[in-house]
This record gives structure tokens, sequence and C-alpha cells, in this order.
DNA sequence: CGGCGGTACTG
DNA sequence: CAGTAC
DNA sequence: GCCG
């Protein structure tokens, strides 16, 4: 808003003189101009460094994901209002599974972590499924006989390990207390064993935030969840039962994993739901209320609520009004805590049906996925060699991106990326980029977890969400992770420049919540208060025509110290883009050490051009022997707006690879590196090497030779990527 | 269950 | 060295 | 959060 108006305005009047004056494009190297320090001391007279801090929205690009901290998955647990409706004690009747739910709790009460050693072999409730892993989903996924199956069981449900042998261990990790939503819920599922992984995870969430797993349908079960592949005839016809007793909320596998992902009850009553043949009682907006005082449900809005009027309500108080009220009855619980059901092991926390299939298979034909062409098959991807795995060999054209048949899903799933960027998670965000970057290459409409697991880079968490975005256009968790205030403040914080998470949680954590707080009682390092005074020019991004022209000053002067000097503009630049977020210079001469570069580009270079008032600031200036860069700020004559410019410095022997690095884009980098490390070389901005030696564990014992520096192209070829030029390396 | 890019500058 | 940036 |  603010920013691009004046920026734009600024690059109007600027454009009027100064176009004319410098008429300087990137090829125009030759034309010496002694003209030019002459002009830029005439329009001196502009304003610096305007103090005025204005909170821009700009956000971050997600271009790099900073930051090398490990961050563990912070929490963002809105607090919400809590329902003061009081969660009635469960009835007397307990279950034997009750009573056992009660005792791992007793024993697990001093941690949220518990581990039971169960030696009963596990009971099979289904005749029909054997437990052979088969690359097929298991056989009660497909037309089961309500008749025959699912006996009536008097047995405890139990958490079954895969392979079926006896003694396991599995951790079944409790919440904490004030996030079991399901606390003093009794769950009965439909088919009720954990034989399917899908189902199985489920289940086990559900204890973990607080329900209880009933083994047989009675008088306490609060909620069925039907698997999707049932329907509420079957269901009926397998309890036995004309008409389910009132009051019994009947849902759909969905029902629990949105709840968790709301940290709390969500409608029952949505179609999202609801279980095929299955008419909820009375109108829909009434939810079923189980046995008197059985937790409350509140709704959401009936409709989909429209994510922007949820971040606008955002503000403290109003969260009672609309969307927002939860009813976490379990949370003002006393009820003895359900505990662990059973013990066994948990493979792997997400893994579903699909990922255990395919890695079953893989394991049992090792050779299917990874050597020879043709068999292929159905199998998983369809990668006919390893390298293909690597973002770098595939070309984008980077045209099919907006308009593609997932263009909405990738707008979502963008969302979310730069959600977990700003958390500071970065591999989620990473993970999360990947699969944007696969589905965006995906020719056809993806909106089905089946569909969507078939595609490399998308595992099963994000398949799931993207049905979902499918199925409903938008992700509610994200509607819900935008309202952390303190992540709002960490947000603003970090982006100001030279503040990362360590330095933003202090503040935050100091009690500062606006940046002029910071500006008044924070204590900040130089280049912190510089990011501070140009908050809002380093958050906004640079019109291509404005990089032409910051690039066009430093080349002129550049060469009127020294003609043989190459200045390439980098970055985002380079690839086309049309605005960067900052200026990335790349500054080189043939035949010239890197000794006479750094000489003339800092001892001349810099202080001409900051004498005339074209750099403003410097941030980060090599100080060491080899040092290869200065980082700071510029300003065009007319302009207030500080650009971020970079100039990096390279002999000519590493230009190729300087290149490369300085182009990326960022994931593109990382593939490449990535993908010369399992060559056995090692990638960096200097060249590429081979035979690197490293140590154990890191480190490097010897830095390899040298196989090529000079030639972008040499490089792509040393690995074996088909070239691609910079517009076609945006992953 | 561990790995996830590799380097340079500041304080 | 940790933190930050690229 | 995905992959090997």
């Amino acid at each position: 808003m603010i920013a691009p108006q004046t920026s734009r305005d600024a690059e109007a009047k600027k454009k009027i003189g100064f176009d004319a004056l410098y008429a300087l494009d990137n090829e125009s190297d030759e034309a010496e101009d002694d003209g030019l320090l002459a002009s830029l001391q005439k329009v001196q007279g502009k304003t610096l460094g305007d103090p005025t801090i204005s909170l821009s929205r700009s956000r971050r690009t997600p271009g790099r994901p900073p930051g090398s901290l490990v961050r563990s998955k912070s929490n963002i647990i809105p607090a919400l209002s809590l329902s003061t409706q009081q969660h009635q004690k469960p009835r007397n009747t307990k279950s034997p599974l009750e009573l056992l739910n009660e005792l791992s709790a007793a024993a697990a009460a001093t941690s949220t972590s518990n581990s039971i050693v169960k030696d009963t072999p596990t009971l099979q409730h289904h005749n029909t499924v054997t437990g052979v892993p088969s690359l097929e989903k298991p056989a009660d996924d497909g037309k089961m006989p309500p008749s025959s199956a699912l006996p009536a069981s008097s047995a405890i449900p139990m958490i079954k390990n895969k392979k079926g042998k006896g003694k396991q261990v599995v951790d079944i990790k409790l919440v904490p207390e004030d996030q079991r939503i399901f606390q003093g819920l009794h769950f009965y599922f439909f088919p009720n064993s954990d034989t399917h992984p899908g189902r199985r995870q489920r289940i086990i969430k559900a204890i973990e935030y607080g329900a209880s797993w009933q083994d047989k349908f009675n008088d306490t079960v609060t909620h069925i969840i039907v698997d999707r592949d049932y329907d509420f005839e079957q269901l009926l016809k397998y309890l036995k039962l004309k008409e389910l007793p009132a009051g019994i909320v009947v849902v759909n596998e969905n029902y629990t994993a949105t709840c968790m992902d709301f940290y709390k009850l969500v409608d029952t009553s949505t179609i999202e739901f609801r279980v095929k043949g299955y008419e909820p009682p009375a109108s829909s907006a009434t939810i079923a209320q189980p046995n008197p005082s059985q937790a409350s449900e509140v709704s959401l809005q009936l409709k989909p609520v429209k994510r922007k009027a949820v971040v606008l309500s955002s503000q403290v108080t109003s969260e009672a009004s609309l969307n927002l009220v939860s009813s976490s009855a379990a949370s003002l619980s006393n009820s003895p805590a359900p505990g662990v059901l059973d013990p066994q092991q948990v493979p792997n926390k997400d893994e579903d049906e699909l990922d255990t299939a395919i890695r079953q298979a893989k394991e049992s034909h090792p050779l299917a996925s990874d050597d020879e062409d043709d068999v292929e098959g159905h199998k998983r991807r369809k990668t006919n060699n390893w390298q293909d795995k690597f973002q770098c060999m595939h070309k984008h054209t980077g045209k099919s991106g907006d308009q593609g048949p997932n263009a909405h899903t990738l707008v979502v799933l963008q969302e979310l990326a730069d959600h977990y960027d700003q958390i500071r998670d970065q591999w989620r965000c990473k993970s999360y980029r990947q699969a944007i970057s696969a589905l965006r290459k995906q020719t056809t409409k993806i909106s089905t977890k089946e569909a969507a697991m078939r595609v490399y880079g998308i595992g099963s968490s994000i398949a799931e969400k993207i049905e979902e975005i499918v199925r409903t256009t938008h992700l509610r968790k994200l509607d819900f992770a935008k309202l952390d205030e303190r992540q709002q403040i960490l947000n603003r914080f970090m982006k100001i420049y030279g503040v990362g998470l360590h330095a933003a949680e202090n503040f935050a954590s100091a009690g500062y919540k606006t940046i002029d707080d910071l500006l008044q009682k924070a204590e900040l390092t130089d280049n912190q208060r510089i990011g501070i005074d140009h908050y809002d020019d380093f958050n906004s991004r640079v019109p291509r025509a404005e990089v032409e022209k910051h690039a066009g000053i430093v080349k002129k002067a550049l060469k009127g110290l020294d003609k043989n000097y190459i200045v390439n503009t980098m970055g985002s630049y380079r690839r086309g883009a049309q605005d960067s977020g900052d200026i990335d210079l790349l500054i080189t001469k043939p035949g010239a050490s890197i000794d006479e570069i750094r000489t003339t580009v800092m001892d001349r270079l810099v202080p001409l051009l900051t004498k005339h008032k074209f750099l403003v600031a410097a941030l980060a200036q090599t100080s060491q022997a080899d040092g290869t860069k200065w980082h700071g700020a510029s300003c065009l004559p007319d302009s207030s707006t500080w650009r971020r410019i970079d100039l990096l410095l390279v002999p000519e022997e590493e230009l190729g690879a300087a290149l490369l690095y300085f182009t990326g884009n960022d994931i593109f980098n990382r593939s490449m590196r990535l993908l010369a490390s399992k060559k056995g070389m090692r990638l960096n901005q200097r060249g590429l090497y081979k035979d690197v030696l490293r140590d154990y564990g890191r480190e490097k014992l010897s830095e390899g030779t040298l196989v090529e520096g000079k030639d972008e192209r040499k490089i792509f070829e040393a690995l074996g990527v088909p070239w691609r030029p910079p517009e076609h390396r945006i992953c």
C-alpha cells in the first residue's frame, strides 16, 4: 500500500531527468561517462534516511528460507475462549477398556509419554484381513460384507503391530492436558480395528488427544467415526440396529483430524463430515448432543467462513462472536485421563496405507525402482533413474504457474509454506516448497489424496491437505495459524535486516511489540538500526527497471576506474523476474586476481560511490584476506528509497560457479549441490570439486580438486545436468 | 530414524 | 563461538 | 514434512 505508492512516485520523478542522464542498459558497458559523477552530485539534495517507520505488511519473499536453526515445531495454539460448561465425569458403567485407559493414565500420570509392553498377540477382528502386507490396500478397505466381518468382539481393541508379533512397544504420547480436545469422549470406529494403518493412526491420535476408544458399541459411545468406504446403512446393519440412539455423533474419518487441526471440537454437522446415507438429526444447525453432559460442540459457520474475515477479526475480544468459539470442555475436565490404550509400535507417525504399501513393495522388490527401465508399472514415481529426483534435472518454463490445472491448490499451499517460513520451521517449509514445485509440474488436476501421493515430493500429509483444498476450497488450518499474536510479532521483527529468530525472540520476550518499541527501548546493533530505519524500503520489491538503474550506476563508475571490469546483474533479475528483493551485482575482471578486484572495489569503487551518496550504508564488508563481498544499501539520485545491494567479487576462474550460485533460485541451487554431493563432488560459489574427502562426521579432510569453475555450462555438463538458461531455473 | 547446502561476515 | 545473511 |  504505502510503500509501493511512494516508490512508484519516486520512480516516476526520477524517471524524468535521470533516464536522460544515464541511459544505461546492461550491455552498454563501453561508454565511459565522465559526467556521471558530476550528475550524481547535482542531485545530492535528496533526503536521506527518513526515520519514519510504518509497519508495512510486506512479506518476506519465500525465496530463501533463512536461518540455520532447526526449530522444533512451535505450538500455534491461540488462546481460545473456553467454554464454561463443565464436563461431566464419565458414567459409572465403565468398560474394561475405560478401566484400562484410566490405569494407563494413572501410570502415566507423571509424564506425557508412556510405553507399555504388551505380550498378548494381536486379535484378529477380521477374518478377511490377512496380516500379510501387500501392495494393494488392505482388504478391509474394499467391499466388506458387513455381516460377516467385525464380529461383535468382547475383546479390547488394540493397536496392532504391523508384523503382528508379540511383544511390542509403542509410545502413545498424550498431548498436554489442556490440549486434549477429546477428553471425556468415547469413540467407536467403524470398522473398529486398527488393522488399517490409516485408521490406526487416527485411533492413536484420538487417544493422544484425550478420547477413549471403545472396543464395542455401548451406551457410553459418543462418537462413531466411519471410514470413508462405508456408509451409514452398513453401520446400522453391522450394529444390528434400526436406528442409532439419539445423541450419538456420526461422522466420517475426516472429523478427528480436523478437530486436531483446530485444536477444538468442530461442528459435526457440516457436509464435510457427513457419512454416506446418514441424515444428521434435526436441523443441521443443531449439533447432536451426545448423552446429557457431553462436551458441547459449537459450530463454525455453516458456510465456510471467508478467510479474510477470520483474519481480520483477530483482535482479542471479538473471538467469541463468530468463528472461534470453542468449547474446550475437555480442558476443564477433571475426569481421569484416558490413557494409553495399547502398546505396539507405531512405525512411522504419519505413515498411511499407500506409504506402507509402497515402502513394503520396495522392500520386497528392490530391483523394481532404481535400475533399468521398463518394468516400471504403476508404482509410485516414474523415475527411471535416481537423478530425476533432483529439481535441477527438470526444466520448467516457469509459465505454468498461475493458470495450471492446480493453480488454486498451489496458492493455498504456498500460504502454508510461507506460514512455516515465518515460524522458522525450515524443514516443513522446505517440504512444502518442494511439494509445490512438484505439483506445479503436474499437467492434470490432482484432487485426491491417492493421486497426490503419487507425485514425488508429496507425502501423505500434504496429500491430505491437497484433497481438502480441492474439496473445500481452502484450508482451515491456515485461518488458525494466522492468529497467533506472538507469531505476528516475531514475524514483524524478523523482517528487520539483522534480526533473526534469536533477536526477535529476545525482543518479544522483553515485551516489545512494535517496531517503534524497538527504536525507543531496545539495544540495537548498527545494522539493525539501519534495518529499522529502512524497514519498508528493504521489505519492498525493486522493479526490474530500477534494478537496471542501480546496476548501471555501479557499472559506469567501475568502468570509469578500469574499463575491463564486467558487471553482471544476478539473482531473480537474471532469471527474468519483473521485480527483485534486492540487487546482486557480480563483479569480475578477466585476468585479474581476486586481490586486484577486491582492492579496486573496496578501496576505490565503494568509497567513490559512497562519496556521491549512491551507496548509503555498509552493512557487511569483507575484512578478511579472501573476502569477496560487500553488502549495503544504495539509493538513486532523486529517490529516497534505499535498496539492498550486494557486490560480489569474483575472479574469472570462478565466474561460472558464481553465476550459477548467484542466479539461483534457491531450490535449484540446493538441488544442484545435493546432486553434486551425491556424486562425491562439492559445489559452491567457487567451483565444482571432486574427490572430496570427508571425515567421519562431516569435516572435510580435503577440499577436493577443482573440476570446473569458470564456465557455467561446463559445470552443468560435469554434473550431467542438461543446460538450463537462467529463466528456467525457477523451481 | 536421521538428513535435509555450503559459505562468509558481525559481534 | 552463535547469529545472521545469502 | 518428505525421503531413503
